[in-house]
DNA sequence: CGCATACTTGAAATAGTTCAAAAGACGTGG
DNA sequence: CCACGTCTTTTGAACTATTTCAAGTATGCG
């Protein structure tokens, strides 16, 4: 397992998987039947990856993109010195990476903050795809501009907003998208990650996060736990954190997943 | 002049301004004769904007996209109650907002900082172009992700870095841009805002930007006036701000522009 | 049972903000 | 061409959110 992975090949439910990442592009585009089941017969290994290790590694050159099945996956940006730091998490029914398919090199590295599942697609067919349906080329770039624009969310809460308002605008978001996949718990969301892990994605210090969440604890708002976040106030924490989910983008609403 | 437009329409030019971006586009990617000609047969219609006013606004519907033809053009990200901040600088063959084309809803704003001259592109054209050609529909996705590489290490910047070092990388980074146009003045670059609006951009207040910009001017390293940085000391500014260029994603590099 | 990792708390230090105000630039109309 | 108002830049001083340093308490794993 040098690579950290584990690459055990399930092809009886690549299909489940594919369907997961199905519902994930249709909750932004409109695909006909045909384009459909091209995406349901792409090809996909499967991977169970190790906490804490990077399953992506910069430089490293890629030819597939990883789809998150399960678990809870962080993206990191890089410096060729070392320096990095947390710029996106990804939750299943992301491609994590699916800018790879695209990018002459990749940037940065994709990293297990909890055990998790991944789905690699090789980068050859998703080209091939978009090739022969426009429509799944609109799809994917659509998908990349959305990314973008949750990036441009999270440069304004950085350059804007205070500690409080950076973790209840987190909080907010991650119970939106998983909201949007259905997997919401009955009074929170599942959100296995360290304070550590979490301060370096809110550009605080953990010691400074960690009088934060005591905060929200102590005011029944919200409590981290090591693998969830209980959500007690949502209404109070959307207002805290000024949260607005006009950049996600998602289309009109094909009702609430029950 | 209601919109703050000057539609004057100036199709003898149109070749020039679609080769501009024909370049930028190929600084990224590869393209084929036949793609090459079909870029530069666009529609564009040429707009002059005024200085401080947005002419894309948040909600508008928008059937075009805006390519930068000169001048100097902030996008900024607004959440539904007004609050706003600049996330993006577009410099002269930026197309400031090819989101739009594969967007749901205009999630942000465009403003130039300085008089500026903008081409506007229909999406329907550029939506022919890559059901098309595949080739450009890379292209045009492949330029959505880097612009999110440069938010990526945008977010990293205001996360991580203190006002000395933003300041210094995005001089860096827009030093880079400029140079890649082949736009570097003998010992600058063009850089016509304010340091209000500079500020915001860094996430930083106008006061502390302006000590910063004191120090770099006590200790020669780098000028801003109003409309342009003098450079003096590129290296040391580049190390302060421990830029590294990768992020930008340019190809393998066709000779700097002499 | 002991070691490593994650979490929690306190006190001191500081980068950056806020408030306040003056000095410089720039265009407009008298 | 000068006076005026507006906008931008500059500077000072007090304040505060967040970091840094330091230490102690849980928690989980071999």
């Amino acid at each position: 397992m040098k690579h950290g992975f584990d690459p055990t090949i399930m092809p009886d439910t690549s299909q489940d998987l594919l369907a997961l990442y199905l519902k994930r592009l249709e909750l932004r585009s409109t695909l006909g039947s045909e384009e459909r089941s091209a995406i349901l017969s792409l090809p996909a290994e499967i991977c169970r990856v190790d906490v804490a290790h990077d399953f992506v590694r910069i430089g490293q050159p890629v030819d597939h993109a990883c789809l998150i099945v399960e678990g809870l996956v962080a993206r990191f940006a890089q410096l060729r010195n070392g320096q990095r730091g947390i710029v996106a998490l990804h939750i299943p029914g992301d491609m994590a990476d699916l800018h790879s398919v695209v990018a002459k090199e990749v940037s940065w590295a994709l990293h297990a903050t909890t055990p998790s599942t991944i789905a690699r697609i090789p980068h050859e067919a998703l080209r091939e795809l978009t090739r022969q349906y426009p429509a799944i080329a609109f799809a994917f770039w659509r998908d990349c501009v959305v990314d973008a624009s949750v990036l441009a969310q999270w440069a304004l809460n950085l350059s804007r907003k205070d500690a409080a308002a950076r973790v209840a605008h987190l909080f907010s978001e991650m119970r939106h998208r998983y909201a949007a996949i259905g997997a919401l718990e009955a009074n929170g969301i599942p959100f296995p990650i360290t304070q550590t892990n979490l301060a370096d994605a809110l550009g605080l210090t953990s010691i400074h996060l960690n009088r934060v969440l005591k905060r929200f604890r102590e005011e029944a708002i919200a409590v981290k736990t090591p693998d969830k976040v209980e959500i007690y106030n949502a209404p109070r924490l959307a207002a805290l954190g000024e949260f607005d989910d006009a950049y996600l983008q998602c289309l009109p609403d094909p009702q609430p997943a029950s």
